[in-house]
DNA sequence: CAGTATCCTGCCGGATACTG
DNA sequence: CAGTATCCGGCAGGATACTG
């Protein structure tokens, strides 16, 4: 294991192409149940919900509460534990949104100035 | 563009299968040429090196120095602008190293326990 | 309602060869 | 030395159908 850098481990727990906007709604809604959301990020597919809340689950940021009824009723929520990246996430939204406003002024705010394409 | 969350913008500069082992060599070592960096990154190739950092270098981020000579020389540094994400790095490498312990908390140390499976 | 189970595709990243 | 140019495989993620 490299001794020089452990953000990877942030940054792995966060990638995903649903994780971000899955933490913000929790965070922002408490708890939440399976199909809000579905609701909430209409493009998501089950599957997808399904993978990255288990994800975050492993990772102990999500609590996956399960109600034995019929019909089912799962609830989702923030961790004690997860509530702990709060600052970080802070952090991270405070970067990004100064970082817009620095490619603006380098670039301009020319919504067809593209970034550079991969490969 | 959304209004409730720009983290998704730090997340997107910062992914990249190398950025983070370039952008510390960069942060500990100042500046770097080319091969140099290929050196301290023995499996990156040159497209990968190159393609990575010129993503860093659009988003002002890491500077490119090309000197006219020949044999060609350049080199790499962060700039001004992208010192300023020192914190959010450093935020980020203490969550990582905390949630490493947590995880081994949760799970063992056991290096044969492995985070679950995508799909 | 809250998921699995399959199948399929785009594209990220690797390998290799060529160039000013 | 510091790159491009091509070609290619694997896998993250999408579409769709089925289930307790």
């Amino acid at each position: 294991m490299s001794t020089y850098c452990k953000f990877e481990t942030a940054l792995d727990i966060l990638v995903g192409k649903w994780k971000p906007v899955i933490l913000l709604r929790l965070f922002a809604n408490g708890t939440m149940r399976f199909s809000e959301l579905q609701r909430a990020i209409p493009d998501i597919t089950k599957k997808m919900l399904t993978q990255q809340l288990r994800e975050l689950e492993y990772h102990d940021i999500v609590h996956r509460e399960i109600y034995q009824q019929i019909p089912p009723k799962v609830e989702y929520s923030i961790t004690e534990y997860g509530q702990r990246m709060t600052p970080l996430l802070q952090a991270m939204n405070d970067w990004g949104e100064g970082h817009i406003e620095h490619l603006n002024e380098l670039y301009g705010e020319d919504p067809t100035t593209e970034s550079p394409e991969r490969s």
